[in-house]
DNA sequence: TAGAATACTTTGTATAACTATGTATTTTTA
DNA sequence: TAAAAATACATAGTTATACAAAGTATTCTA
C-alpha cells in the first residue's frame, strides 16, 4: 500500500508534468477536453480528473500556449477542441528540454 | 528570455523532484542543510533557497523520512545532520521506479 | 424512461515553493 | 579592528495549482 507520503508527492509532480503532458498531446494532435483525458491516460498512465484539467486547459490558453474552438457535433454535445500555437510549441520545447537535462544529470547513479 | 510561464513551471516542477533529490543526496551521506543547499547545485544543477529546503526537511523528518542530530563543531555554528531512515530508502525507492517508468514513457517519441 | 456516458465549468481546500525577514556565529577583508 | 561576507538555521505571508465535489446539459443505452 503506497503512503500518504508518496500520494501526496505524485500529486505535486503532477503539477509539473502535467502540463507537459498536455502539451505533448496536443503538439501530434488537437484534442476536446473530455478526449485528452482519455489520452493522457493511455499515453502516459495518469488519471487527470476534470475538475484538474479544465482550469489547466484555460490557464494555458490564458497564457497563450494553446487556443480553442467550439465545433459543433452532428449528433451529441459540441465540444471545444484545443490547439498548441507557436509559442506553445517552443514553450514545449524548452520543457523537453529541461527535462532531458535532469534525465543526463540522473545518469551518473549507481 | 525565459516567459513567466516557464518561469512558474520550474517552480511547480520543483514541488515534486526537490524531495526526490533531497533523498538522493542523503541517500550517499549525511547532510547538514546549508550543505545540502551546495550539493544540489552541484549535483543537479537546481538553486534552492534556504526558505525551502529547511521547512522541506523538517516535513521529510516529520513523516518519518529523515532523522536529524544536532553536531557541535570544534569551530564554527553547531550544524544540524540530516539522515535518510529505511522508511526514506523505501520511498526514494519508489519514487525512483515512477521516474524510471515515465522516461520509458517519453521514449516511444519522435 | 432511468441511468450511464459524454462534455464542460466552478467552488472550496490543502500543499508546498518562494520571498522576505530574523537570529546568531565565524571568517575574511579592507 | 571594525565591517562585510559567509555560514547555519528558522518562520511568516503570499501564491500557484491539484483535487474533490457539485453543478449544468446532452446523448446513448438497457
Amino acid at each position: 500500500m503506497k503512503s500518504e507520503f508518496l500520494i501526496n508527492w505524485h500529486s505535486q509532480l503532477r503539477k509539473g508534468l502535467l502540463p507537459l503532458f498536455v502539451l505533448m498531446v496536443l503538439q501530434e494532435k488537437e484534442n476536446y477536453g473530455y478526449e485528452l483525458i482519455q489520452n493522457l491516460q493511455t499515453r502516459f498512465a495518469i488519471d487527470v480528473a476534470e475538475g484538474t484539467l479544465y482550469p489547466l486547459l484555460i490557464r494555458l490558453q490564458k497564457e497563450g500556449l494553446l487556443t480553442s474552438t467550439w465545433v459543433e457535433q452532428v449528433s451529441g454535445i459540441p465540444r471545444k477542441y484545443y490547439v498548441i500555437t507557436p509559442v506553445g510549441q517552443q514553450t514545449l520545447h524548452e520543457m523537453r528540454a529541461y527535462m532531458d537535462s535532469l534525465k543526463s544529470i540522473n545518469q551518473n547513479e549507481q
